[in-house]
DNA sequence: CGCGCGGTTGAAGTTATTCAATAGCCGTGG
DNA sequence: CCACGGCTATTGAATAACTTCAACCGCGCG
């Protein structure tokens, strides 16, 4: 089974975190209100918003994986989170986007304009508590998947990262899942805070420490569950 | 660190400034809602509520200085932030506090029940607005402040940390400046995500460049802050 | 006085980065 | 068709960075 299909709600599940509510089961509304829109592709590298212009609208993905970055004034390019279909962008931002939001694959997406959504909130008490909920969410996504990872070590980076991809991708980290990445190395490597090839050699120690399998470099098969997953809550 | 990223200079800005509003700007109409309540005193130490509590309370911190944290599996602190007076914390939560709050200095807060905001929610827009614009703040302070340390190294980390308290402290990170650290060095490797030792290391390092004094452990006078900024800014 | 605790420093060991070289893949053009 | 260039991924070797373990200092307090 491959990971990449778009967003199959029976397929979510809550394998983390119990504040983590299921994207299909919260915001409904706002779903809702989303996809009356048109959905509107983007092929992959083509640019959903740029950092530094104003934030008039919200996405909410259906299909493909988005990056949000920004950069170091040395060049360095900070990979702030990936956005999986079923994720909402937009409503945490102030006037101005914050970060550049770049389809890594082709993505299918809902587009809502600020003032279409600002409008209708005033009408509406679920819209409005719809979008309270979005933003706690991307709060409680922040604290449990990135933040611990200032405190990690490489093995427990990469492995956070494939955890992460499994959820996302629908299925929970279990023996035999199979992850497609879907992303560079160096796409991982900025997200994680690694180099390149520190994740390269880290792939490669987990595939001889007998954790994965790399059939190709974009896919990972999962051999042992239970370490992967210990080792992304480990720290050093 | 080469640009192995495609890397557009005009792209770049500087992380921590524009859309940071002071807190005392936003989110008026809850804050005086905060100041009907009574405020209550918190001793360095105590805890202000506790991981897998029933998060039944938000705070607004006035004085005093909170951190919030949680635990690796193996032991290993992780702070996830300082709350310093001004700031709101809570409103990000779901069911249960994913983190404790502890009181590092004697603390001044006003208190306020999950069950009063929510009813009066129901009958204030503004106060709807003010939820929204406060759980904003928390992404964006996320974003600029603590997301970046996951790519930067010992002194960037340690620099980052002195311009979050220089701007908290009220002044901003000039020459001459002085930054009362309040807190200990073990808060501080837990908060960048390095070691006690790491952490004392690039302070020493710090003023053996000039960049810093330290009077006591607990002082730091700023001796040069446009290479301190550009080191927060800095990555490897 | 002496004990404990937080902070600092030294030396050795480990980990990640840097620089460099190679392999594999794909698309283009001779 | 096949060669070539460009790009991504991988690996090796040397270096730099951070951690670990240990010792020591200074200070407050019993």
């Amino acid at each position: 089974m491959l990971l990449r299909s778009s967003f199959d709600p029976a397929a979510v599940t809550t394998s983390i975190p119990s504040r983590m509510e299921r994207p299909t089961e919260d915001a409904a509304s706002l779903r809702a209100l989303f996809r009356c829109q048109k959905l509107t592709p983007f092929e992959a590298r083509k640019v959903l918003f740029r950092e530094g212009d104003r934030a008039d609208a919200v996405f909410l993905i259906v299909s493909g994986l988005v990056r949000t970055y920004r950069f170091f004034p040395n060049g360095r390019r900070v990979l702030a989170r990936f956005l999986f279909p079923g994720d909402i962008v937009g409503l945490e931002f102030g006037d101005v986007y914050p970060f550049t939001a770049e389809a890594i694959r082709d993505v299918g997406c809902y587009r809502l304009t600020v003032r279409q959504l600002e409008l209708l909130c005033k009408h509406s008490t679920a819209l409005q508590s719809d979008l309270v909920t979005s933003l706690r969410r991307q709060i409680a996504v922040g604290d449990d998947e990135i933040l611990p990872l200032k405190h990690q070590n490489a093995d427990a980076r990469v492995a956070r990262l494939l955890s992460i991809l499994a959820r996302h991708g629908g299925c929970s980290l279990r023996n035999g899942a199979r992850i497609e990445l879907a992303m560079s190395r160096a796409d991982i490597a900025d997200f994680v805070g690694l180099t390149i090839e520190t994740v390269c050699r880290t792939f490669s120690k987990l595939k001889n420490d007998g954790l994965i399998s790399l059939p190709t470099p974009d896919d990972v098969q999962v051999l042992n569950a239970p370490r992967l997953l210990a080792l992304a809550e480990e720290e050093d």
